[in-house]
DNA sequence: GTTGAGCGTT
């Protein structure tokens, strides 16, 4: 019969741990996309990647002095999933012309971190 | 009509 196999490999090595919880990257699902034509509008942009998934925002950075685009952008997804699929799909592709740069945008707020909104007023300063 | 790496209100 069958020999008993008394040695059940149920040794699960653990190898399969950490790895899409290591914050290397600030993968939110705010995406920036650099490398763009300075013809390209968010519309376009939006319709492009709203293919990838639910684009929530479209911001493209302009100049005052000449009023063009910077060349780059900010896009926003509903979920860091479909943000995640649109920059591994569109990144590298070309978009009018012009090879994409797409990776995940910094947090950047406007007004940055917290500044304390605490006036550190030292009492021997008076006026 | 110009130029081409980047990270935010043009």
């Amino acid at each position: 019969m069958f020999g008993s196999f008394g040695r059940i490999l149920l040794v699960r090595p653990a190898a399969i741990s950490l790895r899409h919880f290591c914050a290397a990257s600030p993968s939110n699902s705010k995406l920036f996309v650099g490398g763009l034509s300075w013809s390209v509008d968010e519309k376009s942009l939006h319709d492009a990647f709203s293919s990838f998934g639910e684009v929530t925002e479209v911001r493209i950075m302009y100049d005052k002095g000449s009023g063009r685009s910077r060349g780059f952008g900010f896009v926003h997804f509903a979920t860091d999933y479909e943000a995640k699929c649109a920059k591994d799909a569109m990144d590298g592709k070309a978009f009018l012309g012009r090879p994409l740069r797409i990776s995940f945008a910094l947090e950047k707020v406007r007004g940055g971190p917290v500044v304390v909104p605490r006036l550190a007023t030292p009492m021997d300063s008076r006026s």
